[in-house]
RNA sequence: CGGGGUGUAGCACAGCCCGGUUAGUGUGCCUGCUUUGGGAGCAGGAAGUCGCAGGUUCGAAUCCUGCCACCCCGACCA
């Protein structure tokens, strides 16, 4: 079986494979650690997509679109002053295949090498800087506040399904601005954005904090975060907002007149989410059933199964559906009448389990006779007899409801699995024995940070963002220490 | 890039150690009949360059060499 998002975990195994196959989620392709991303999983990230870009557009972002290859030479200008910032990359160096001399296949043709090779993007720093430059002269001209969706290329020495592959799809926002303050909010603002996205659409509560200095961004000031915690004890960093300052602006000379007729660098942000939530979204909520999604990121939110022996029946049930069907539509919930012939009700309950629509409908003779419907909950795989009187404003309910179970489940699991450690021992303890997040003091030395992740594999996942003030000595080097961090083993 | 593992039908695997007819099993697929309230039953059928390239041998899925791909554990990261 294919051991893919956690291999710590035996229950996702069993039906990850099935998933992958039958549900169409993703399979690996040929293409080294890319990712297929077969119908109806992408219709989950379509979902994500439509509401994040409503939320940026809220928040007074444009969508734009840059070039997909790099010219070389952009990067050498970053690389200079952005240490760690070369990624594994992939480098295009010809522009034309021939017929092999062999007569057998193709071959790249010598003569069509490139004069200056192009890199696939990793990330569009480089490309959006050099074009902010031509666009930004006077204050007039800032802020300049604009997202990307786009497919980047990173050829990492290990790729993780979902989690990271070489090819992913991600939005990143770029802004420039006039004022360091300016900057400073819309990096917390849009982290915000993330954390209310992943709490309110994906059910999933994050933790919202700092990275430590370590933990950064490669030429960021401050590099937020929200941290989620999957099933299996492991922490997930599920997006990032950063505050770069006017490091890039310096790097590529962007500069604005004042109002006070200065030269002056702007200030900057980025901040982006990738397919990884689709991997946080699995690993949040599923179970050994399959996939379990919130109802606001389901692709089909109610599936109608008919149960007949005849004919007749199957009109007369479809008759019924259709009409439960349109009254769900009207409501704004997608519902799917599943009629097709093919398979057994056995077969499509199944199915749509691994699939994860949140509410399933059953209609057989009976039910025709009794004028009711047995509705199962995908979250808690309850089923009830219902009557068909007024299904679709229940079921609109129970909608909202099931959302917000999922939610307060996911919550309850994180903090049964989020423990204080007062001494590094105990620390220790929780890490092996139990996982999940850990909040100890920290002396806030990089020395000791490095120590604690080589001797135990955890990383401080955050600073966490509004925790109380709350004294006490560093476990490790007895200094104080005015607040806790989240400590993870992570993913 | 270091360590380990795996490549055999669409998918999941057995066979390999100890070479020997026509390469199997489950599932999926096709046809027919019976079925349909939790992944249907029976009968018949189609489907394989045994990862690739060499070598050893009368004979290679099996032994040897090289290469490739993928998975897992590290280093790296959204």
């Amino acid at each position: 079986m294919a051991k893919v998002l956690t291999s710590r975990s035996e229950s996702y195994a069993q039906w990850y494979n099935d998933l992958v196959i039958k549900a169409g989620l993703a399979e690996n392709s040929a293409v080294r650690g890319c990712m297929v991303i077969k119908p109806y999983g992408y219709a989950i990230w379509e979902k994500m997509q439509r509401a994040l870009d409503d939320m940026f557009k809220e928040t007074g972002h444009q969508n734009a679109y840059f070039p997909l290859f790099i010219p070389k030479s952009y990067f050498s200008k970053e690389a200079d002053h952005v240490e760690g910032f070369a990624k594994e990359c992939a480098v295009v160096t010809h522009y034309r295949l021939k017929n092999s001399p062999d007569g057998k296949g193709v071959v790249v043709d010598p003569d069509a090498k490139l004069e200056e090779e192009l890199i696939v993007r990793p990330t569009s720093e480089t490309i959006i800087w050099s074009t902010y430059k031509n666009w930004i002269q006077s204050y007039r001209d800032l802020p300049i506040k604009i997202n990307q969706w786009a497919n980047v290329v990173r050829w990492e020495m290990r790729t993780r399904l979902f989690l990271r592959t070489a090819e992913f799809l991600w939005q990143e926002g770029h802004t420039a601005h006039a004022t360091r303050q300016e900057a400073v909010e819309e990096s917390e603002t849009m982290l915000r954005v993330y954390a209310e996205f992943a709490e309110k659409w994906m059910a999933m509560p994050v933790i919202q904090g700092y990275k430590t200095a370590s933990e950064r961004f490669a030429g960021a000031l401050e590099t937020l975060t929200i941290e989620a915690l999957m099933q299996d004890g492991k922490a997930l960093q599920s997006g990032t907002s950063h505050f770069l300052g006017q490091n890039f602006a310096k790097v590529f000379d962007v500069k604005f007149a004042s109002k006070e007729g200065k030269e002056e660098y702007v200030w900057a942000t980025s901040w982006g989410v990738s397919t990884r939530l689709m991997g946080a979204l699995v690993m949040a909520h599923s179970d050994d059933h399959g996939l379990v999604l919130p109802p606001k990121l389901a692709p089909i939110q109610v599936v109608i199964v008919p149960i007949y022996k005849k004919e007749e029946e199957l009109a007369q049930i479809v008759e019924v559906a259709d009409k439960i069907a349109a009254g769900l539509k009207q409501l704004g919930v997608s519902v799917k009448v599943d009629a097709d012939d093919n398979h057994k009700p056995g077969w499509k309950f199944a199915q749509y389990e691994l699939q994860g629509v949140p509410v399933r409908l059953a209609i057989g003779p009976r039910d025709l006779k009794n004028q009711t419907v047995e509705l199962a909950r995908r979250d808690t795989l309850t089923k009830d007899l219902m009557p068909t009187e007024g299904i679709e404003n229940y079921i609109k309910a129970l909608l909202d409801e099931i959302q917000a179970s999922i939610y307060q489940r996911a919550l309850a699991f994180r903090e049964e699995n989020t423990r204080k450690a007062d001494s590094y021992e105990e620390f220790k303890q929780i890490l092996d024995d139990q996982g999940g997040f850990v909040l100890a003091h920290w002396d806030g030395t990089d020395e000791t940070e490095l120590k604690i992740k080589e001797e135990t594999k955890a990383t401080i996942r955050c600073i966490p963002i509004g925790s109380p003030d709350e004294p006490g000595k560093c476990m490790i080097s007895g200094k104080p220490s005015q607040r806790r961090v989240v400590f993870a083993r992570a993913y």
